[in-house]
DNA sequence: TTTTAATTGCGAATGCTTTGTAATATGCAT
DNA sequence: ATGCATATTACAAAGCATTCGCAATTAAAA
């Protein structure tokens, strides 16, 4: 098993991919301050989208909640982190690299809320015929997927 | 042009339209009250999700915020309405017809928010698909598109 | 080290939504 | 038609996610 490509704590090669996103945020012109290494790394050890208030708690006394809501904003405004909606009228959020696995979908259970990531989507065709049909261009989608887990069947 | 398929207000048939829904509703047992019978024309009159507040602003001093909050969630509940999120946080609501129509999809014009019902969804299949994946039973998804309008392009 | 502007913490405010409660209106039985 | 039982309402208050104002702090450049 290749350890880059797992999400566990404490691996040399995980330390080196949180270093990455830190460099990326400092090429960015933005200051490296505590609370964005801090969130970062939070983010960095999640597998699915999570909440401000779940950071918050997550590095409990490193950062006031506002400064991670500022901090989320700014992750999506430089494309580290994309906006999911479960539903639940609370925002999540997760740590995306550029380009390849950028745009993906969760399947969600109704009763436990346990998440799945999905690789899956429907073709491009879809999107073409919509654009045909409405005139609309620049097409986007969001799509988030809900059913009962093989737990809670 | 027939005028059944249309969202005019005064037509005889629209009118009978929305007797059948007020048949419905006295056909759950619950109460058919001033407030409901009002949010339950302006809901008919609309072809696009509302809102909460735009009912209550539509339907004025008929009744009160809290109670169209309540009301929505009683259609909901007994399925006369849909809930649909355009991603801005404000949940919007759409009088369906139980069956056909019930299932579809929109899409929001990011600069002046115009909104296109949609017929257009993707094939049962990839459903299937991300059902053996991953063990999910009775899924169902939320999918809504976003891009540039004819006129804001 | 000094400077300077970006960023933070803290509190307050916002906006959507829900809830408690006494008053009211509906549907039903009389 | 009248009275009754209770579902529903109006109104006010609360809940909760999110945003904002501002003085104090801090990162990065000079
Ligand atoms: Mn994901
Ligand atoms: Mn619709
Ligand atoms: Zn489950
Ligand atoms: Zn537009």
């Amino acid at each position: 098993m290749d350890t880059e490509n797992v999400h566990c704590c404490g691996s040399f090669s995980e330390r080196a991919n949180l270093d990455k996103w830190i460099e990326r945020l400092q090429s960015t012109g933005m200051k490296l301050t505590a609370p964005r290494q801090a969130i970062l790394e939070y983010l960095h050890n999640q597998s699915h989208p999570i909440t401000n208030r779940e950071i918050y708690n997550g590095i409990s006394n490193d950062c006031d909640l506002a400064s991670v809501y500022r901090s989320i904003s700014l992750f999506i405004k430089i494309g580290f982190v994309q906006q999911f909606d479960f539903g639940d009228g609370i925002a999540r959020f997760e740590l995306v690299e550029p380009g390849s696995h950028s745009h993906h979908h969760h399947i969600i259970c109704n009763v436990c809320s346990k998440v799945i990531e999905l690789d899956h989507c429907f073709p491009d065709s879809l999107s073409e015929t919509i654009a045909k049909h409405t005139g609309f261009t620049q097409i986007t989608h969001k799509l988030e997927f809900f059913g009962l887990c093989s737990n809670c069947k």
